[in-house]
DNA sequence: GCGATGGA
DNA sequence: TCCATCGC
């Protein structure tokens, strides 16, 4: 729907404040971030928004209207008057500059009144220009504006999610509120009262009853007047709440005589400082705005034949509408050239094309994410903009698998670049029809968590943010999740054609924009000599995957099963009665109610009683059932999670387990491993040791090798902090725990307790994950001011650590950002925060990213140098896991020497940080032997 | 401190 | 969705 348009006289008054709070929280769940950190949302949001407005209304005068911060006159009548309105986040304070330099910029002129509230302003200019013989526009989605509506003023409420903007009018207003006039929408927001507002209204009356009493009797007033004919607890609530009723509909009313002169001539639309918001969307970095500012271009409309339904059976019952954001391109308004590959002959022709490219874009459609029971479905190529090709593939495996051959040539030519978004996803998928990825890679994924690592790197969300261009939604094809998915197999291919190939054409087109970010971030060296090489690393620590003894594990989850039943027995006599004791929230009133362990028991967010660890931990003498409690706890997660877990996983073809590693997670650089995930199998108590039993070597032939670095991070601490205590320390290959300990304690070493040393090693590690004096004391179960104490000792004897913790966190203030010793990033948005807790969390990760970063970039050179040199020397051995700072490789025993000497040789000598990196290894025929 | 997983 | 627990 438009605005009428006979008119000359058409005035746009627009709520500042309203529009940019609903923009900023449009974007709550996916906000948008320029590479300083900002958060753009909220000026994103309004912009557009006035974008639409100026394309659509062609308005002939414009104004935006702002509230200004100073007490209002319904302060003055109704203190709690918008307290319970929560503060302002303060992305979006910072936020109300920029949208006000933009809104300048447009030349639209600004309109704020002290003491008046913004629709107070526009309720009042709204009946001036009426009066002037304007129709008037009041745009905004706060629907208590509906009672200004008249013949000539109408509420413009803006398009919420694609739906179409609406305009009310009388008869909009009518049908909405079920009242006669429009200022019966004030007596209606009286006795409903608005939340937002804190308007109070009357309890008990929702709108549902305050439109039927308004609608019997047109008014507060009216209604009071009969107020005899009511009956019940609705007339009791009535009768008691009247002072706050009639209160109510002070606060709601709009005024609409606000002491502010409607001077038409300095309203009139002017046209926009095109330079000046050129330079603030660049600031913003606003790209597709921007594309838009510059001279308009004839659009080229391709219309695209979809022959739905014909060849492939009837319509696709997954198939859902596309929901759309309007101010970006999508593929239905693109120009572009997508091809479907069938056959033998126009095969051969694309494989020609391919072979003489510098590099190609590829992508694969599969029938699952796992790439080890997923099949190829089509692989789709591009390496022109706005062209592609989709290859289908037979439904046969037999067949798949020559045609997928056919293009083992181009994807193992190394002098062609290959990219992809998630490419070794792609390159696992082509292994399994034994088909290797060679020649230089770049992840458009892995780029992109490089210049934003805190960001989401999915390819919807970059396409959206670099090309400003929404790719044809995964549901729309497939459906929501759940059991009623189609995988690719089933959709119609022309569709799937369109999909795969827009895939391919735009991770293309990405790599184009995202590149130049790599220089400019700095990360290229990172991307290109670290990241890049280690995805066939990976991937084929992924594919070889490790062995494991699932006899062991049913054995023993025999007795584990056997001993949690004990458990729970006793548990439940002690406690004196049945419950489910895997609930914390059935755990909780027992232990702290019935029992009363504790008089005065921590609480969670939630309101119910913390019934973690490091709470039952230090009550466990209080009461028996506490240490069965945790015993209980810690086997059934041992059985839940891996005894049970993980000879599932084991794969049929394969035998093996295959984890899979994620490249772009960790915000620090690290790793991580789901599927599952085999960097959190125990280690430190007798139960868990069991399960590190059951990762075996391949065969009694071959040996489990493991190689972890000694206190890597400590030693880059040190290495970055040049403190001459620690560097001296490492290089003499002391006891670093018991050094830190004699110092903080001021003892010598031979007199330094175990306590001391386990406090110390705490420490050591509380700077190397960034915890607090808080999160210290509550580990050590110590008071605040003894880890404070602990601290101060500590900082007082490595005094160049507390300097290069100080040199962090200004490093982090000046430039926004710290960095590795490689030059991987990590930005630091809330290093100024004025909220203390939330700056105190970015101190702590200035500090932290350095060290954990550094050392997950040594480790991966070292992956990458180790693989290397294994396959240069065809050797068998086989790298199955990483750690963060552990390698493990299943060796023949043959090799075993040569191989000890490589991993060792790579490891230590992975980088040069000024002191030396040494490793602990050993090879036996299980993980927890070798380890 | 982060990341993954299982259970209610 | 939250809570709890494993690893580094």
């Amino acid at each position: 729907m438009s605005a009428n348009n006979n008119q000359d006289k058409r005035l746009f008054l627009l709520d500042a404040y309203a529009l940019i709070y609903r923009s900023y929280f449009a974007f709550i769940k996916n906000p948008r971030y320029n590479s300083k950190g900002l958060n753009t949302s909220a000026m994103l949001g309004f912009t557009n928004t006035l974008e639409q407005l100026l394309n659509k209304e062609n308005p002939t005068h414009l104004a935006v209207v702002f509230d200004v911060h100073a007490p209002t006159f319904r302060h003055e009548m109704y203190e709690a008057y918008k307290a319970t309105r929560e503060e302002m986040p303060e992305d979006l304070r910072k936020a109300i500059p920029w949208v006000r330099k933009i809104i300048e910029a447009y030349h639209i002129p600004i309109l704020e009144k002290e003491g008046f509230e913004a629709d107070d302003v526009i309720g009042t200019l709204a009946k001036k220009a009426e009066k002037e013989g304007y129709q008037t526009y009041m745009m905004t989605p706060d629907k208590d504006y509906a009672q200004l509506v008249s013949e000539n003023i109408f509420m413009y409420k803006p398009g919420r999610g694609g739906n179409e903007v609406e305009i009310w009018g009388i008869p909009e207003v009518q049908e909405n509120f079920e009242v006669q006039t429009p200022d019966q929408v004030i007596d209606i927001l009286a006795l409903m009262g608005d939340t937002a507002d804190n308007i109070p209204g009357c309890p008990g009356v929702g709108p549902k009853t305050a439109m039927k009493l308004i609608s019997a009797y047109h008014s507060v007033d009216g209604l009071y007047e009969h107020i005899d004919e009511l009956k019940g607890k609705q007339k009791e609530n009535l009768v008691e709440h009247e002072a706050q009723v009639r209160l109510s509909r002070k606060l709601a009313e709009i005024i609409q005589d606000v002491p502010v002169e409607f001077d038409e001539s300095k309203l009139v639309m002017d046209e926009p400082n095109w330079q000046k918001l050129q330079e603030i969307f660049n600031e913003l970095e606003f790209r597709s705005l921007s594309q838009k500012l510059a001279p308009p271009q004839p659009q080229v409309q391709q219309q695209l034949s979809f022959e739905q339904g014909t060849l492939f059976g009837e319509a696709q019952p997954a198939a859902t509408a596309p929901t759309r954001r309007d101010d970006l391109a999508h593929i239905e308004n693109t120009p572009h050239e997508y091809y479907l590959v069938e056959n033998a002959m126009q095969r051969a022709s694309l494989r020609a094309e391919l072979s003489v490219q510098e590099e190609f874009c590829f992508d694969t459609e599969t029938t699952g994410l796992d790439t080890h029971t997923a099949e190829l479905v089509c692989l789709s190529f591009s390496f022109r903009k706005g062209e592609a090709y989709c290859v289908t593939l037979p439904e046969n495996r037999e067949e798949a698998l020559r045609v997928v051959q056919e293009f083992r040539l181009v994807f193992g030519d190394e002098n062609i670049r290959k990219v992809g978004q998630n490419i070794k996803y792609d390159i696992l998928m082509l292994k399994q029809y034994d088909v290797e990825v060679n020649g230089t890679l770049y992840d458009t994924m892995i780029a992109h968590y490089l210049i934003q690592p805190e960001l989401r790197h999915n390819l919807d969300y970059l396409c959206e943010t670099y090309l400003g261009y929404q790719k044809v939604e995964t549901v729309s094809l497939l459906g929501k999740k759940g059991k009623s998915q189609l995988t690719m197999r089933q959709v119609p291919l022309e569709q799937m054609k369109e999909y795969a190939c827009e895939d391919a054409d735009l991770t293309l087109q990405l790599k184009q924009v995202i590149d130049p970010e790599l220089d400019k971030t700095g990360v290229r060296p990172v991307f290109e000599e670290i990241e890049m090489p280690l995805i066939p690393v990976l991937a084929d620590m992924e594919a070889t995957g490790v062995s494991l003894n699932t006899r062991e594990l049913d054995a023993y989850a025999k007795v584990l099963r056997e001993q949690i039943v004990t458990l729970e027995q006793e548990i439940k006599e002690l406690a004196g009665e049945k419950f489910n004791l895997s609930s914390p929230k059935q755990l909780g009133p027992i232990l702290f109610e019935k029992l009363k362990i504790d008089t005065n028991a921590k609480k969670t967010k939630t309101k119910q009683y913390s019934t973690s660890e490091e709470v039952l931990a230090k009550l466990v003498d209080k009461h028996p059932i506490v240490g069965k409690i945790l015993e209980f706890r810690g086997l059934k997660k041992l059985l839940s999670t891996y005894v049970e877990a993980l000879p599932q996983l084991v794969d049929a073809k394969t035998g093996k387990i295959h984890t899979s590693y994620n490249q772009a997670i960790a915000a620090t650089g690290r790793l991580s491993s789901t599927n599952p995930n085999l960097q959190n199998i125990p280690i430190r108590d007798e139960n868990g040791r069991e399960i590190r039993k059951a990762f075996t070597a391949s065969d009694e032939n071959h040996l489990f090798l493991s190689a972890d670095y000694s206190q890597i991070e400590l030693r880059i601490m040190a290495a970055l902090s040049k403190d001459p205590h620690m560097l001296e320390a490492f290089r003499n290959n002391q006891d670093i725990h018991a050094i830190t300990a004699s110092k903080i304690y001021k003892v010598p070493l031979e007199e330094v307790t175990s306590d001391m040393r386990r406090k110390a090693k705490t420490a050591n590690f509380g700077i190397i994950y960034g915890i607090s004096a808080f999160g210290l004391s509550d580990r050590l179960n110590i008071s605040r001011s003894e880890a404070k104490e602990l601290i101060d000792g500590y900082f007082e004897n490595f005094s160049r650590v507390k300097q290069y913790m100080d040199e962090c966190i200004k490093v982090a203030r000046d430039h926004g950002y710290v960095e590795t010793i490689k030059g991987r990033r990590r930005y630091l948005n809330d290093i100024n925060s004025a909220n203390a807790v939330v700056r105190g969390v970015a101190e702590r990760n200035a500090i932290n990213a350095p060290i954990q970063g550094s050392a997950a970039d040594i480790i991966k050179l070292a992956m990458i140098n180790i693989w290397n040199e294994l396959r240069q020397r065809k050797l068998q051995a086989k790298m199955l896991l990483q750690v963060h700072d552990e390698l493990n490789f299943d060796v023949p025993k043959e090799e075993l020497d040569e191989v000890k000497q490589i991993v060792k040789e790579q490891m230590e000598g992975a980088v040069d940080i000024g002191l030396p990196l040494t490793i602990e290894m050993n090879a036996a025929p299980n993980w927890l032997e070798a380890h």
